[in-house]
RNA sequence: UCGCCUAUAUUCG
């Protein structure tokens, strides 16, 4: 399997997919297990270079051989194709799973609630939502969390509060991902206040805040040039044992660079810098 | 029962 990856990948980035195809046929002949992270890198270099036909025949090429890919390989490749942005792709490949009787699963369901959102089409995402409840599938934290940061990203506030009641309403279970969605949002919209209640409120649900809550808030700050306050909470972090990484270091950077503050950007850097941070 | 796969921050790209 290491020969195979390596063999496959080489060809996936020299485009060589009709070697691939060659290659797969062979060894499916031969009976030889093939792990799936292989087949699944296949059809996703096809995607990702648009060839949808090569990713489909490789697809066919693997059910011929009895090895029908299960609701798990269809996310991992629907997640990387909505994750490049391929909402077309992704939707064939969703019409392939389910035309070979693979149900989709919650996971799926979030994948394609992803997408919608991405694509700025909350209305339909907030259908997906509905339509979930209806087919036994309730939505969790994830889809909320998903369908929230949407709304947040379409400008939609109020809706975007909605949303974030119904899920304390359904009983879904709040975790950092969520509040780090929903305070991001605030802190985006000129909302900091709301943003750092809601900080405090994690806290005391016992969602301690992490580096993404962090850079999150400094972010904001560097925003509106208050760089007193990012610095603040650069310490804060310090204090609860949470170390700046490469994203909290180029957040401050570029604070402190957007209000022509170049010496304290080199200053941090080479602080930065000896405390083992290691710019990119 | 427990894990795994899905959602969040910087780069206007």
């Amino acid at each position: 399997n290491t020969v195979f990856d390596i063999l496959f990948r080489k060809l996936c980035v020299s485009k060589e997919f009709e070697e691939v195809e060659r290659l797969l046929e062979q060894i499916l002949g031969t009976g030889w297990e093939i792990s799936t992270h292989i087949l699944f890198g296949v059809i996703r270099s096809c995607c990702k270079t648009d060839k949808l036909e090569k990713a489909q025949n490789v697809m066919k090429k693997i059910e011929q051989y009895g090895r029908s890919p299960g609701v798990q390989f269809y996310n991992g490749i629907l997640k990387s194709l909505v994750s490049m942005k391929k909402f077309h792709m992704a939707q064939t490949i969703y019409n392939h799973m389910v035309s070979t009787q693979v149900s989709p699963n919650l996971q799926t369901f979030n994948i394609v609630m992803n997408a919608l959102c991405l694509a700025g089409k909350v209305e339909e995402a907030s259908g997906l939502l509905e339509e979930m409840g209806k087919r036994e599938c309730n939505p969790d934290i994830v889809s909320y969390t998903t369908l929230i940061g949407g709304y947040f990203k379409a400008k939609r506030v109020e809706e975007a509060m909605q949303f974030i009641n119904q899920a304390r309403e359904m009983g879904c279970c709040p975790n950092n991902v969520f509040y780090n969605t929903i305070i991001d949002g605030l802190c985006k919209k000129g909302k900091m206040d709301e943003g750092l209640s809601l900080l405090a409120e994690m806290d005391a649900k016992g969602c301690a805040p992490d580096e993404i809550t962090y850079s999150i808030l400094i972010n904001s700050f560097c925003n509106e040039g208050k760089m007193n306050k990012a610095m603040e909470f650069l310490d804060i972090m310090g204090e609860k044992n949470l170390n700046p990484n490469i994203i909290t270091v180029n957040t401050i950077l570029k604070g402190f660079c957007r209000i022509g503050l170049f010496d304290n950007a080199i200053q941090f850097l080479d602080k930065m810098e000896e405390r083992g941070c290691q710019p990119d």
